[in-house]
RNA sequence: GCCCCUGUGGCGGAAUGGUAGACGCGCUCGACUCAAAAUCGAGUUCUGCAAGGAGUGUCGGUUCGAGUCCGACCAGGGGCACCA
């Protein structure tokens, strides 16, 4: 064996003998006990960056650790590949989508298994493949007949870069979430999901994913939003024709003797039924439409009202007449679309009513608040004593609001409701690259699903990227079709499906992949819900929550027996890099720039270069390091080991030079541990237990997602190991080394293993196990304080008793001087563990 | 505005309420070498010659004992945002 272990020809033969001997092809029939790991799959983009590897590597790490504790593994892997960036290379190099796409597929795979992935590469998949899309169109129209599938016309956010509609979780700060331009309001005809009949499935579930991050799953219950309340009724003084009442939604019903006026949104009935007569009212409807959605401008709107000549009865008092507003104000698709303003204790109502000089009453009181107290220069949000609440009065806010709808449905002008900020999933996309929705729109029969045996609905090859909009749209022979039911001419539907409901399925089928249907249930039933799954936070609510809701609807549907899909989720930082700016305030590339003392200087010209942030990698800061390389130089197993290593794997990691070379080097001083086995006899409990420690401590370490802390304890391992000497007992801590380094850095442990002389894989060796009696030290060191402070160490036999150990604590001459003669008040005995002497 | 998270050496970060700074990076010194690389050894929170003292964002509290628990504040980051 020679001196330095070479990577790149181990790192090859190792991976062609995984895949030669098809060692990670998940068995569905095998007795083992299952476990099913998963990353978030890739959108092809062309090459595979640092963040993707730092994503495998942790799925990775886990599939190896328990197909060694005697798992049967599912990790396979596939692509998330329909998508605008395809679309946008089409029309910039006139490349077809398709065939840009499978070329980056082609190379993004050899990319990943140069890194020596366990992916089970037999069940890989491409939502752009037919294969895949048709049986999504066949998921669709299930879903559709069992009527969680609809078309509504109705206003959607309108990219007018992308030429295409947006869900409301891809609206970012008002902007679209690719283009970043700000959206635009459109009136469209849209196919939506109704996700918002499982918000309350989807937020009660949350609840078991105790194997979730607590900030993914409040973000998620945000997004959800739940809120509950009292949905009543205003009933109008002369309202127009067939509209005698408002219906308004409250969760402060409490504060109903405060309420001064209504607000309609712009698009209410009775807004629109008020503009019919009235120009200005009609007029106002307009500016409102015209307003931006964007953060600044919906900060800095000015809250403005039209006055309608409507006026609304107060329901418990019908003297008392309310004001009917048009207002900017007022969400259109939250609640009914229109409220009543309440200024005393709502900020936005307060700022309203101050514009328009309506009365600020209060009916709240807090603290030493009184009732004749008026309302300052704010309103008062919080709970507190209703006052000026007729029968209200003295009732705390949580009992009054109870008491005014249980008298709400007693008179039947209301009733308890609950409602949720979670909208219907719209997932129409008037793009070509994408899943063609399967159905045909005929003249007499209306909307008519395809057949299921006319699936799949196949994209045209034949199309072009010249004009903008949706080629579909464009192509005359796609897009005519005889209805399916009457036979006459008919046209095919030409939105394609969002991205997103490609990935909410995928790890169904990636568990079970039959050719004539979506999945076979009692096989994903085998490896769901996935135990592990691995990804970015960015996903946090978009993908993970449409993918619980996919998979609900098809327990719903009773296609399948899960109702949560991810039993265990992690959520990875990102991999960062300082960024490097030139004097033309250019960004420069790690590789441009070199260090000159503490400052940083443009190689090719010299000049003085501004170091920035650190920053998540991307090619517009031009910080990206390319893995190929860096794998070239150190192999797989440094890179992989660097991505596990310093970091805790939740927060970002700072790519550095010195840290991969660290981590190289330690793939070189495993290889040199191994060297050094000596055959020698001989025991060494000290090194022993040290080893069994290590075992308990990186199992724990993995279990938990701590790589970070599994590394650092094989670190110290293998320096135990370097300093004890050569005993029979160290050949076997060598071998357990490697066999807890085999799953970071599999390729020096396969190399390490054959050179051990084992027979088979290391990859099919079982997990060490440990004692735990094993782990307890006959000597343990105690710490000695004086009022809380350390003065001392003492090594002392096990067990030693309270009164043993105080007389030796005091006997101490640190103590003593501690004390200076004085006597202990008080002493504290922890056996194998403190004395604290209280002076 | 509301909700959430995080503040520890030069840096990344360890620490069931019980020896703060494990482990890694960097740096210093030494060994090996003609020299370098690689490797090995010693050291590395600050302050002090030392004994000692100070020290986990700030201020207070609980406790024999607080990085850890509680309260207030400061700073950074994230999510949502006219949500009735």
């Amino acid at each position: 064996m020679d001196g330095r272990f070479d990577p790149t020809q181990a790192d090859r033969r190792w991976q062609e003998r995984w895949e030669d001997e098809r060692c990670f092809e998940a068995d569905s029939s095998s007795d083992k006990p299952k476990t099913y790991i998963l990353e978030m799959f890739p959108y092809p983009s062309g090459r595979i960056h640092m963040g993707h590897v730092r994503n495998y590597t942790m799925g990775d790490v886990i599939a190896r650790f328990r197909r060694m504790q005697g798992h049967e593994v599912l990790h396979p892997m596939g692509w998330d590949a329909f998508g605008m960036p395809a679309e946008n290379a089409a029309m910039e190099r006139k490349v077809h989508p398709g065939s840009w796409t499978w070329a980056n597929i082609g190379a993004m795979r050899d990319q990943l298994k140069r890194i020596g992935f366990a992916l089970d590469w037999s069940r890989e998949l491409a939502t752009c493949d037919p294969a895949y899309y048709g049986h999504e169109q066949a998921l669709f129209l299930d879903l559709f007949d069992a009527g969680l599938v609809y078309r509504k016309e109705s206003e959607v956010n309108w990219d007018p870069v992308d030429m295409t509609v947006l869900a409301n979780e891809q609206v970012i700060d008002g902007k679209g979430w690719r283009s970043g331009v700000p959206v635009e309001r459109k009136k469209l005809s849209q196919w939506f999901l109704k996700i918002t009949q499982f918000a309350d499935e989807l937020l009660e579930g949350l609840g078991s994913l105790e194997r979730w991050p607590d900030k993914v799953r409040l973000m998620q219950e945000n997004w959800i939003g739940k809120s509950r309340g009292l949905h009543f009724r205003f009933a109008l003084v002369d309202g127009p024709a067939g509209i005698d009442e408002v219906e308004v939604f409250t969760t402060r019903s409490d504060t109903i003797f405060g309420a001064s006026f209504l607000a309609l949104s712009a698009s209410h009935p009775l807004a629109l039924a008020a503009a019919e007569h009235d120009p200005d009212a009609a007029a106002f409807i307009l500016e409102c439409n015209a307003g931006g959605t964007s953060a600044a401008e919906v900060e800095t709107l000015e809250k403005k009202g039209f006055k309608t000549k409507f006026e609304a009865k107060h329901p418990f008092n019908s003297n008392l007449r309310l004001p009917v507003y048009i207002a900017n104000f007022v969400l259109a698709n939250y609640g009914t679309g229109a409220l009543f303003g309440v200024p005393g204790h709502d900020q936005r109502d307060y700022e309203f009513a101050t514009r328009y000089h309506l009365s600020i009453k209060r009916v709240v009181a807090q603290g030493r608040d009184v009732a004749s107290e008026p309302i300052g220069t704010e309103a008062e949000g919080g709970p507190g004593i209703a006052v000026n609440s007729d029968f209200l009065d003295g009732l705390e806010t949580r009992d009054a609001a109870a008491e005014v709808i249980r008298r709400a449905e007693e008179a039947g002008w209301g009733r308890a409701s609950t409602i949720y900020r979670l909208r219907d999933w719209g997932v129409s996309r008037q793009r070509y690259w994408g899943t063609p929705i399967p159905f045909i729109h005929c003249d007499s029969c209306g909307v008519v699903p395809v057949p299921r045996d006319q699936l799949p609905v196949i994209l045209p090859e034949d199309v072009s990227f010249e004009i903008p909009g949706n080629p579909l749209d464009r192509h005359a022979a796609w897009k005519s079709v005889n209805c399916p039911t009457c036979g006459a001419a008919a046209r095919r539907e030409t939105d394609t499906l969002d991205t997103f409901v490609d990935s909410s399925w995928y790890f169904i089928r990636f568990a079970s992949q039959p050719s004539d249907r979506p999945f076979d249930r009692f096989e994903a039933e085998a490896w769901l819900p996935v135990a592990q799954y691995i990804g970015g936070v960015e996903h946090a609510i978009l993908h993970l929550l449409y993918a619980r809701f996919w998979t609900r609807a098809l327990q719903h549907i009773g296609q399948l027996g899960i109702a949560e899909p991810f039993a265990g989720l992690f959520t990875q930082g990102m991999v960062t890099h300082e960024t490097y700016k030139a004097g033309d305030g250019s960004w420069l590339s790690p590789g441009e720039v070199r260090r000159d003392g503490d400052d940083w200087v443009h190689i090719e010209s010299g000049h003085p270069v501004a170091s920035g942030r650190v920053e998540k990698m991307s090619k517009s800061k031009r910080n990206t390091i390319d893995p190929e390389p860096i794998l070239a130089k150190h192999g797989a197993d440094a890179v992989r080991w660097f991505m596990l290593s310093d970091s805790p794997p939740e927060r970002d990691l700072e790519w550095s030079e010195s840290g991969i070379e660290g981590a190289a080097r330690f793939v070189q001083r495993v290889w040199r541990l191994v060297a050094s086995v000596s055959g020698e006899p001989g025991d060494d409990k000290d090194l022993e237990r040290k080893g069994y420690a290590t075992i308990a401590g990186v199992t724990a370490a993995i279990e938990g997602l701590q790589f970070n802390k599994a590394i650092a304890l094989l670190y110290e391992f293998a320096s135990a190991i370097e300093k004890a000497p050569a005993s029979a007992a160290r050949d076997g801590a060598v071998r357990t080394l490697v066999l807890l380094v085999a799953p970071m850095a599999p390729h020096i442990a396969e190399e390490c293993w054959d050179f051990l002389g084992e027979t088979g894989m290391i990859i099919d060796a079982p997990w060490p196990g440990f004692d735990p009696a094993m782990l307890v030290a006959d000597e343990v060191t105690i710490a000695i304080q004086v009022n809380g402070k350390l003065r001392e160490t003492l090594t002392v036999a096990r067990g030693l008793d309270r009164a043993a150990l105080e007389a030796q604590a005091l006997a101490l001459e640190k103590v003593q001087r501690q004390l200076d003669g004085g006597t202990p008040r008080k002493i504290i005995v922890v056996p194998d563990r403190l004395v604290n002497i209280v002076a």
